[in-house]
DNA sequence: GGATATACCTACATCGCTGTATGTAAAGTA
DNA sequence: TACTTTACATACAGCGATGTAGGTATATCC
């Protein structure tokens, strides 16, 4: 067969990811081949196993190849000595929702990553990489909150640790939602007024 | 082999699935092959084949043996014409982390469905049980804030669809993010408390 | 107490999927 | 231009899992 040049062996690599993830996305992980995956990209497993070792590896591309939205969240909010921390937060819970409901692709890998992948073994290192990101999270979040606090930003109803996990319950809460449910309501809109009517609940005297 | 008794059958019927339940919940369901069931439960793969038509039906009766929170917190809180609906979801709310909390069975079945399996095409069944009874406590629950609502009981600051949302979504955040790390919190202590936190602003004047 | 259904176990046949080894034509390189 | 490397395709070997057919010994029923 041809051999093509490096532009084209590029796009055909794009092409198995993108037909890797739209097939993992419709039929799980698991249940998706790599003769599928190979005939929806229109190659054969021969180039697949050019690309990649194997499918843990093609899997690996596809999860290292977006953020997940715990990564932005904290990226965002971690600019310290914020006058407003609360204020900083909401703004980008709400800039975080409203991005991934634009973003389809993002869209399709987090909801790979939250029901499309049983983690076996090899897999685990994916939910790895999702524990480490909310293990920051968690660290940012905790700073965050006792800063309010200290600052009497924070009403005395809401310890900063029960806020804390009341509000990343939430913002979990909202993407499984809206990603198991076929996005059924509207995340940016709604979701943004569940985050909103929480933290008007923190800041309340 | 000797025949046993119909007890003795119940028993290996049961011994069969809870070998299921742990090698789901351990391994993933796809991971997880019959012969392994079957050497965990102490029997052969004839055996289960004798109880069970395949693997999906196995998986079926799993999850068919228990009841799924959101299942729990309809039944609880559909008792209409209630003076105080939001204190009788709130209790019922934390009542429903409570049981989650103590039910260890319960939490692997969910886990497995939550985390463990990825809806392929026989398995979308139980998919679609979720959604049933998500609709149904989507339902009641519209109703209930409605109520809420019209008797003056619901702040103004919280649109009875936007309070709604908020709840389910800090509902499932719980229940995913404990499941998920390893139990990591208290989710019948903290977990009521962000319950009781919200429910006091859904009530604020 | 004999017939029959039950509750398994054993053995086998099959099949899809994986991984690898090999082939090959064009692109790059000196 | 000769050689090498790249980017695949093709072919093959092997395994693990499934489903089923057939055997067997014991309960259960009449």
């Amino acid at each position: 067969m041809a051999r093509s040049t490096k532009a084209a062996a590029e796009k055909t690599r794009r092409r198995i990811l993108d037909a890797a993830e739209q097939l993992f996305y419709a039929n799980g992980v698991a249940q998706t081949s790599l003769e599928q995956i190979a005939e929806a990209a229109g190659v054969t497993r021969g180039a697949i196993y050019w690309h990649f070792a194997d499918k843990v590896a093609l899997f690996r591309a596809l999860y290292e190849g977006v953020r997940l939205p715990q990564e932005d969240l904290v990226e965002q909010a971690a600019t310290g000595g914020n006058p407003d921390p609360l204020g900083l937060l909401e703004q980008v819970a709400c800039d975080c929702l409203k991005t991934l409901a634009a973003d389809q692709q993002r869209q399709r890998v987090f909801a790979i990553l939250l029901f499309r992948c049983d983690y076996l073994g090899e897999m685990a290192e994916a939910l790895a990489r999702q524990n480490e990101a909310d293990a920051t999270m968690h660290a940012n979040l905790t700073r965050l909150f006792a800063m309010a606090e200290r600052d009497g930003l924070l009403s005395p109803r809401w310890p900063p640790a029960v806020a804390e996990r009341a509000f990343t319950a939430m913002m979990r809460g909202l993407w499984v939602d809206w990603l198991r449910y076929e996005r059924n309501f509207d995340l940016a809109g709604v979701g943004s007024d569940c985050v909103k009517g929480l933290f008007q609940s923190f800041r309340a005297r």
